[in-house]
DNA sequence: AATCTTACCAACCGCTCTACG
DNA sequence: GCGTAGAGCGGTTGGTAAGAT
């Protein structure tokens, strides 16, 4: 017993828009608006049509403002950023780009920017292992002397510090602000009533409230609804982002937040295949933190691990959810 | 010129979430 | 609290244009 169509299948018409069609459901709707109801807005304009198709014929194409093709370099910035950090969350991503579409954005990453950055790191990690034969590794990252080698602890690159060029790493605000605006829900809480799940903190001021509604309306709710889930095993609260801890503390809850994220390896296989992520063999010079710092030039604050436990614990984390992959790559 | 392959993108499908009775 | 309808999301598919053989 599945349930109920929301149309009728078999008098609807599928396949691509006619511009007749087109016309009808824009006029239709740049004078009535959509009347929040999808369902029944194709019968009241005479349109052969799945109501769902024509919320997504009007969203992905007939709304005013959509940019299609033509992504810049800044925009393939916060795609990288974004999908690294939050997944494949499209609506927030699109989000953040104006006048882009989630479908549009979707489509652009499993095309193109997923291949274009695959193609960038395979030519950069070959010559880097060019470069280290003829070179012996330095290695004065802080972490890689922390740790015994383990062929399955995550590449080095993944732990860089924060680039000062980053303009996270010096306006903690702004990546508070950030946060709020993905949702400001992360937390181990899935949505039992603990105290700790905020989707936005009780004390918020209302001038702060009101940011808070007006950047929801950016990303549709039941998407923001989500990042509980998306977050989950992390201890982040945002309340740790207005003053509870450090910005050290923050930023190092946030390393491990985004880090345990499985999302964030989810969807990235791409990266490891190209051994960009993880390569054992590689190494921790400071050389291979190069593939992080290339690729961090184009995502979101590189994580930044502080301790030894918190390292341990994402290498638990990532070894168990990795153990497949490698077991199967070897 | 014909055929095959690849890349791109619009649209569909099925699922989850939310609101409401 | 439960069931249902509608909205929204992300993954996938199918059509087509462009390029390669």
């Amino acid at each position: 017993m599945g349930r109920a169509p929301c149309c009728d299948k078999a008098n609807v018409k599928k396949g691509p828009w006619s511009p007749e069609e087109d016309a009808k459901l824009k006029s239709y709707i740049d004078q009535n608006g959509t009347g929040g109801n999808w369902i029944a807005l194709p019968q009241k304009i005479g349109l052969r049509r799945c109501g769902k198709s024509c919320r997504l014929r009007w969203l992905n194409y007939l709304r005013p403002n959509i940019k299609h093709g033509g992504f810049s370099e800044e925009e393939d910035n916060i795609i990288c950023s974004l999908y690294i950090s939050i997944g494949s969350r499209w609506s927030i991503i699109a989000a953040q780009l104006p006048g882009r579409t989630d479908n549009d954005i979707k489509n652009y990453w499993n095309t193109r920017l997923k291949k274009k950055l695959l193609g960038k790191q395979r030519k950069e990690h070959h010559s880097r292992r060019l470069n280290c034969l003829k070179q012996p590794e330095t290695k004065n990252n802080t972490i890689g002397n922390l740790l015994p080698p383990d062929p399955y602890w995550p590449d080095q690159s993944m732990v860089a510090p924060l680039s000062t060029q980053d303009p996270w790493a010096n306006d903690h605000s702004s990546l508070g602000k950030f946060l709020m605006k993905l949702g400001g829900r992360f937390s181990d809480d899935h949505g039992s009533g603990g105290s700790s799940n905020l989707q936005c903190p009780l004390d918020y001021p209302s001038t702060q409230q009101q940011i808070y509604d007006n950047s929801i309306n950016l990303a549709p709710i039941n998407c923001l609804s989500n990042m509980g889930s998306q977050f989950q095993n992390t201890q982040l609260d945002m309340h740790m982002l207005q003053g509870g801890l450090t910005d050290n503390q923050n930023l190092a809850m946030l390393g491990k937040m985004v880090f345990n994220n499985p999302q964030r390896l989810e969807g990235l296989e791409f990266l490891y295949d190209a051994g960009m992520l993880n390569d054992s063999s590689a190494g921790t010079s400071s050389a291979e933190s190069t593939s992080w710092g290339d690729m961090s030039s184009l995502v979101f604050p590189p994580p930044l691990v502080p301790d030894y436990e918190v390292c341990q614990q994402a290498m638990l984390q990532e070894c168990a959810f990795e153990e497949p992959r490698y077991l199967g790559s070897q």
